[in-house]
DNA sequence: ATGACCGATGTAATCGTTTCCATGCGCGGC
DNA sequence: GCCGCGCATGGAAACGATTACATCGGTCAT
């Protein structure tokens, strides 16, 4: 593979004079330019950007490390995050982390030692040795989504609480009033905010929440199954079954279908999260939707400014709720 | 951040000695590998990969460039091939093309500047130019799943023309006879393959395939919905539509809700690519599933293979139909 | 006693860039 | 006619690792 030094000796001019074409530097006569121009297409010349990196100490690549890359939430924001990324002149790499620990922080570390320039990270349920060495040793680094508390990491993320809120009311106007909810990790961040928000909801609508309703999963499809097998099994199961992601919410309907369920009919589901399928599975589900795109975006900007030297502040959007069949009919859903 | 110098100067050692227990080469003392060990730990070190990628010529990489990563076939396939690297030492670095030449070249190209070890590549429509150069380059290249004619590049593949015959016969016994297809982008060659199998086994059984029933999409979405419009405009609609990817299937289910029309009453529907939400769609979509796990594992097995100088060849495995109800009842499908 | 050899370690070249500093040249002002 | 200046270019030192080769005691066979 041609160097730059071949570039040079075809065009006749030093390395110094091609790094300047190449990084168009001023003060380059322009037929020494042209040469050099021709040089580099005769040759196809690429400059290896290992070399350029560790000379430059800047790699303009972003770390994403997302909790589950068959998570459809997920890859929609990465899909946000790079397309905004290469919009700002960055490559992403993502790592995916399989909602596990260990998994994450291996990425981590594996993109820190390729000296990103950025941290973008939907942290996993736990403490991340990792994350929290990154933060201290200055690692420009935003949260997306999801957070770890006590670290002073800039944080993108939609507030659900009120459109939770939102989706109790929704429950309990159409008659429900034994809600369950599927959390997610018991450290995770976002879980505990919707479960906080769902226990507060309850609470003013004066419904109880018996610790059997609420069920204890990971983010992942297996385990809305096992909750819900769970639910099931008490003597008095829930009429409604609120997914935090909506992973799970698939779990819950195979485990449903598994046991002869009917949604709505023998209980309701909602999930957090709307992904485009769940318009078209039967009934369509009830979901809170998030600014996802945005989310990406956002977070993206956030972390191109920590990376050249500004500084960038929290970001909360807000998350709103999408009524449809799986929690019953009312007048806003019936057409 | 600490450097192999650091560790030398604290270990009191040259930065041989700590490359070579870095390293675990042989002929260093027990003894001194120890405190190398301790002052690499003391000073949290972490050899920089881009020197180190930039001396010995390799960077353990592998480059992934897939068609799009909002569809859930190649985000399973990503997290096969993901998973099986990591096994293998490798990490990879993921490219979405979002189904576009443009796009996917660009990201060939900056995989190719980092200096990836080997590219794994489910090339889009049209000629490329950036893959045709790296293949005649000889940088360590597999296809998998979509591939182009005329490369010498080892593919990976399940080969779907027993499946679709044996859909078309599904739909036939089922009393359909006008069957409509929706390809891919023209030139792409599963998108052929599907067309072709399909066109052959409508000849098999008599029926015909007017040009109205081919709809020209381009795997994505808003095509689907789109091609499905133009289907619904004909005098005489079809009674069955196969998409050839689950994306274009979605795209059909949104038209046709949006036209009124009901599955399977009005319009049967089938797709390539199974995911887990089509058992949980209204109605349930027959599909016809790829192993899509066991490709990713045998791509990464054959790219591994070419970038360690060992040979690899080409691998063609099947495809296999699921008959749910989207196509009508029949006694395989009632229960 | 001597030289060959071996094991443990250090020195320095190298990978492909960028960039600081030096150099040479032409030109205008005096 | 000389000085100084600016412009275009080149030389060489980094960046942080790996590795071929040199070095240096010490051991052992002769």
């Amino acid at each position: 593979m041609a160097g730059i030094k071949d570039v040079a000796k075809r065009a006749g001019v030093s390395v110094a004079t091609v790094s300047r074409v190449l990084n168009d530097h001023s003060g380059v006569r322009e037929e020494t330019r042209a040469r050099v121009l021709t040089a580099v297409s005769e040759l196809s010349y690429r400059p290896n950007t290992l070399a350029r990196s560790l000379r430059t100490d800047q790699t303009r690549t972003l770390g994403l490390v997302i909790g589950d890359v068959l998570n459809p939430f997920f890859t929609e924001l990465a899909r946000a995050v790079e397309d905004e990324a290469r919009g700002r002149g960055y490559s992403v790499i993502i790592g995916n982390a399989d909602e596990q620990l260990a998994l994450q922080d291996h990425h981590v570390r594996t993109l820190l030692d390729r000296r990103i320039d950025g941290l973008l990270v939907s942290p996993a349920d736990g403490d991340s040795v990792a994350l929290r060495e990154a933060a201290l040793a200055g690692i420009p680094m935003v949260f997306v989504d999801r957070w770890i508390e006590g670290l002073d990491v800039p944080l993108v993320r939609a507030d659900g609480r009120e459109a939770v809120r939102e989706l109790v009311a929704h429950l309990h106007a159409l008659g429900h009033r034994r809600l369950a909810i599927i959390t997610g990790p018991v450290a995770s961040t976002t879980s505990n905010e919707r479960l906080e928000a769902f226990r507060s909801a309850l609470e003013e609508f004066g419904l109880p929440l018996p610790g059997g309703y609420i069920g204890q999963g990971d983010f992942q499809t297996a385990s809305g199954r096992r909750v819900t097998e769970g639910f099931f099994a008490l003597p008095e199961p829930p009429d409604a079954v609120f997914a935090t992601d909506n992973l799970m919410a698939l779990g819950v309907m195979e485990q449903l279908r598994r046991l002869g369920l009917r949604v709505p009919h023998d209980v309701s589901l909602a999930a957090f999260d709307d992904i485009p399928w769940f318009l078209h599975t039967d009934p369509p589900i009830t979901a809170i939707a998030q600014p996802t795109q945005e989310l990406g975006h956002r977070a993206v900007a956030a972390l191109t400014d920590l990376v050249e030297g500004r500084s960038a502040g929290s970001v909360t959007l807000s998350a709103h709720l999408i009524a449809r069949r799986s929690c019953g009919e009312d007048e806003r859903t019936r057409r």
